[in-house]
DNA sequence: TCAATAGTGTCTATCAGACAGTATGAA
DNA sequence: TTCATACTGTCTGATAGACACTATTGA
């Protein structure tokens, strides 16, 4: 018989003490944007896949120099006791964007020793999808220079923070992979959009001839089980002219996530 | 300025109690095989998949009571310093199934507080697919109680510890999605298979007509772009008769993933 | 021979890609 | 009227699902 007597008297003198343990445990977020940018009057957007980092401070709040400062790198920061990482994640978002009921995804652990200078920190990473008005919006209150929207190509030009350049390429491959095996394009999308403007997200993302030949596009894409066109009260259907002169009809997605097998 | 003169200097001084850290971090490994039932000669498989678990002990190494004893549990175990959540869970499965060089993916971070008694214990969630005469060899050498197959059915009806319920329901639904949307099928089958088995595979987890129809299936699988006929050195088919009395072609995968999108 | 699995042939409806053509409405 | 975008029509070849049929071989 051991010297515990219950489960109970074995809990109350466990210690973590007998391991090693993590000196951190963060959460960073892929924060992306499509830029539906539309150019001229009656015209579909043309668009763009960005990415929101910060450039660290030279120097922290007590004037000591920062780890990494200067560099760019993904929002984020430490989670808290009483906290999973998505809560984190979701209350780093709300501190440093004020975004909330936002689409964030899980997609990876980084984890390998001496991925920071400070000791074994594990970082969760989260993909999360917001609108561009609500990074403009934002910008304007962050000192101009802290805060930026970059394309892939121009990430790849940055001298980025820890291992934050393994980070966001595997977040630029994840989120284009989910692009078109899921339906978070929606989340990029406004509730209600025209074929053109699922269109020109798509595009970004692949060069699929069903999807580049506009009239194969609009002919198939009524059939997409998780699509539907929007009926107004009167059954007729709901349309917008701009993405073009002529009236459009508007789609939404219904709530469901189809899966499409390799074979 | 601060009081440190440059980073080095800072970094010596960092101390992670300025935070309160994680009491542990875990790996955990959802073990599955797909039993693939050769029940008379010259026909093709049964198959059926199959998830090991291992029964807790009801005390530990020093004969205290051991957390969660005598509950059905994934195996797994505390990451190491110096280790990745990915080199602990290698680890553990040599330790324990003594398997190497097997299909690892992680799908999961469990983290919620109050998942562990013990404290703020972190998972990381992988499954492994192994195959059977592994499992069985290594099945004779544990004490025949403790390690066991179930089925997806089966689990459901044990008392299992932690939340280990949760990560083996996702673990179900993650794998069942990555056989049909990746090539991971390859890992349960021997390196060279007769479509008659790559099909038993498929049906554990769609019932899609033309996988179902089985000579839809003959017809269409020569084609798929992942696949490719075996030849012998004079160039002429391989066969082997084990799934019938007729010598039929053994297939293999290419080294190559496709996407497959929804629109 | 029969039974069981592998594989082929064929029919029909649907679909994909290509592209021509029509509809609409602001300028 | 023009032009750009939103659709519709149509042609052709490929594909999917269904299912009948042939091939092979051990028992």
């Amino acid at each position: 018989m051991g010297k515990y007597k219950d489960e109970k008297e074995m809990l109350e003198n466990y210690s973590s003490n007998k391991y090693v343990t993590p000196d951190g445990y963060t959460s960073d977020i892929a924060v992306f944007t499509i830029e539906l940018r539309y150019l001229e009057e009656h015209k579909p957007p043309v668009a763009n896949l960005k990415l929101m980092l910060i450039q660290r401070s030279e120097v922290d709040a007590e004037g000591e120099p920062n780890i990494e400062g200067g560099k760019w790198a993904l929002p984020g920061g430490f989670v808290k006791p009483h906290e999973t990482a998505r809560m984190a994640a979701i209350r780093e978002l709300q501190e440093e964007t004020s975004v909330k009921n936002i689409h964030l995804h899980h997609f990876g652990v980084y984890d390998d020793p001496g991925r920071d200078k400070r000791g074994w920190i594990i970082s969760n990473a989260f993909y999360a999808i917001v609108t561009e008005d609500y990074l403009l919006e934002r910008k304007a209150a962050y000192d101009a220079q802290n805060v930026e929207l970059f394309t892939w190509e121009e990430v790849q030009k940055l001298q980025l923070a820890f291992d934050h350049q393994k980070i966001i390429a595997d977040a630029f491959k994840m989120i284009k992979k989910d692009i078109l095996q899921t339906t978070v394009a929606k989340e990029f999308l406004p509730k209600e959009f025209t074929l053109s403007e699922l269109r020109s997200v798509l595009l970004l993302v692949t060069n699929d001839p069903g999807i580049v030949n506009d009239s194969s596009f609009v002919r198939d894409a009524p059939k997409y089980p998780f699509l539907e066109v929007v009926k107004d009260a009167k059954g007729k259907n709901k349309t917008t002219t701009r993405t073009a002169k002529r009236s459009t009809r508007l789609f939404r997605y219904k709530e469901f996530e189809p899966i499409n097998s390799i074979y």
